[in-house]
DNA sequence: TATTGTTATACTCTATAACTATA
DNA sequence: TATAGTTATAGAGTATAACAATA
């Protein structure tokens, strides 16, 4: 039988899985409007934050494999937010670059986050946002160690 | 400039969201593991609470396209986890129906949810899980009053 | 006529493997 | 020999549109 605490604890991950399925709606209509779908507006996040990258670079940072950057730069290249320009250094690689489209929308996203941020977080009642920090960060720790145990390689 | 709040608001949002890639991660693979997607999983979750359903039925459930139930559908055949049966009123519909793997399997899912929100939730200090549930319930209260606005159909 | 589910077609994200050009 | 990126191939999830069978 599942005690009142049990019970509480399934509903705070249920609750957990609705935002998070909620948030991600949300984001990729967001991005559709504009043109973007979410892997490809995590890569122009990386260009935005980083500069320009190599495919490598960027395949690492998004941990996916070499072919799916080709295929994401490729939709960014055609859609006018990135170009491929050589290395200056390396003439195998090649620098993925914003364009001034691309360094527009990039802004426009941040600026989004932030307005999102507020809309989501301010005016909360006293403390509960420090609440809710401190729990979720609780929370994500004991994720990340679940996830160590599971894959001991 | 941003403010010290508007900071932590920003924090906020960005835990929440790796919060949640870390959670979806972490489910599929869970769900690889037992050869299942999160797609094929989520319908089969349908199919263990409400009983065969007809694919209009799932594909209203799931907030897809028929097309895109026929699909899952297909693949859960052939992996063994549900079976297309007749409805015994209506010649045109088909009831999708767990077979003996499927049930077994969609109850250790619940088993594995359990565990999941007890290693997760168990243990916080006291009136913690009180207050990110609080504060996850407001969140997600707003979130869903923003979808309303940017959607006034 | 309307509805259920399929076939046809297309796009995106993802992967591995083989290959080319360069280091 | 190793690395950067592409071509080839494949599977999964998603969509719309046209169509067959049935209501």
């Amino acid at each position: 039988m599942a005690t009142a605490q049990q019970r509480q604890r399934i509903a705070a991950l249920d609750l957990l899985l609705e935002l998070t399925v909620s948030m991600s709606e949300d984001m990729a209509e967001s991005l559709a409007a504009i043109g973007l779908t979410p892997a490809r507006a995590h890569l122009l996040w990386q260009l935005l934050h980083r500069g320009p990258q190599t495919q490598r670079v960027l395949a690492d940072a998004l941990r996916v494999s070499g072919r799916n950057v080709t295929g994401l730069v490729d939709g960014l290249v055609q859609t006018g937010f990135v170009t491929r320009e050589p290395h200056p250094r390396d003439r195998r690689a090649t620098l993925v670059t914003l364009t001034a489209h691309g360094r527009r929308t990039a802004d426009d996203l941040a600026t989004a986050q932030r307005e999102l941020a507020d809309q989501l977080f301010a005016r909360l009642p006293a403390g509960q946002l420090d609440a809710v920090v401190e729990g979720l960060t609780t929370v994500a720790g004991r994720l990340r160690r679940l996830q160590v145990e599971a894959a001991p390689r």
